[in-house]
DNA sequence: TCTAGTTTGTAAACACTGTTCAAAAATAAC
DNA sequence: GTTATTTTTGAACAGTGTTTACAAACTAGA
């Protein structure tokens, strides 16, 4: 399939590497046939930065553990997320830079994805304080936001601060985001 | 100028409508000119980022008010980041997409403004809790970051929360770290 | 099996991109 | 006016996304 070959030469020769006449040989095919199969470049990309997207919520899932505090749970949503970016961090990147035509059927599924991690969050805040529904969403969204910065600008070297771990950093955010919990509105 | 014009460009008609022959085009020259005077695309788009970095500076210490606790200069500042980022959104953007080269001269006085603003919110934060340096330089990427994460994601169109504003998320965020600073170690 | 029709794939073309560089034009020096 | 020096050009190269007329391969009907 030319989605795992797109894969395949992002994760080897980065985002700049990425052309369609790349995927097509790597596939043994011309530009022409990709151009039956797919709508145009960025399709393909939407759907490669879906795959990115399932395989996040696989990561976030299977760290989630009962036996875990629901701030210890967040705090290690956090971690993997981090470690999801380092460890694929061209497709994660790609996933984030490329801009979206919001009408696509592929979008859609897009969504669907984002929003059940953010359920997994909400989940986890529910735990921590009684709070409506729509508060809950609101939370959880300015922590997932929150987390994505601190990786995106650390990751880009954009941080500045090169002798505290990352990790540090979002346990940090974590920890206080979380007890500043509830004592609000 | 060419980076002028190069802004120009990219505030009337979006990144992907920046290139080395519409820069020369818009100051009657050609292309081989730009090359003399920058080392490559890279380089002058550099510069432009360094131009819309200090706008963002600028921007962000002329609302600084002495009357306002440092709780709300904090979330002040949170509020004109994103209208920044809003007013000027591509040039926003690019400055975030960009992979620097960092051994370019011009990264280093990037960096210099970056760090300039951030000093900034470590001296509210130095009003707020009594922390070591070190602590306040944490504390202060960790929100910076959490702030331009709600921003990205919000205005990419991918925290999927139609309903809220993105300013009440900012201010959510920033009233419930604050009040989880000095709760800790 | 032979023909007709349909799917599948190709390769060339178009307009664009960043980048380089020999040659030409403009300017300065004597 | 004739050199010398600095500026600027425009064509070339290799790459990009995208389209499309054509050819090859397969499928079905008789």
């Amino acid at each position: 399939m030319a989605l795992n070959a797109g894969v395949d030469l992002l994760q080897e020769n980065g985002i700049a590497a990425l052309s369609a006449r790349k995927i097509a040989a790597k596939i043994n095919y011309t530009v022409g046939t990709l151009y039956l199969v797919f709508e145009n470049l960025d399709d393909l990309i939407l759907q490669i930065n879906l795959r990115t997207l399932e395989l996040m919520r696989d990561h976030i899932n299977n760290c989630l553990d009962d036996k875990l505090s629901p701030l210890d749970q967040l705090k290690q949503m956090a971690q993997v997320y981090l470690q999801f970016a380092r460890q694929y961090e061209d497709r994660w990147r790609l996933v984030y830079e490329h801009v979206s035509n919001l009408e696509n059927e592929t979008y859609q599924e897009y969504v669907s994805v984002s929003e059940s991690m953010l359920k997994s969050i909400e989940q986890q805040m529910a735990r921590i304080a009684a709070l409506k529904q729509e508060e809950l969403e609101k939370q959880a969204r300015a922590l997932w936001g929150a987390v994505h910065g601190i990786c995106i600008l650390s990751l880009s070297g954009k941080l500045h601060h090169h002798d505290t771990p990352i990790e540090d950093l979002l346990n940090l955010l974590v920890d206080q985001y979380v007890s500043g919990m509830g004592m609000d509105s």
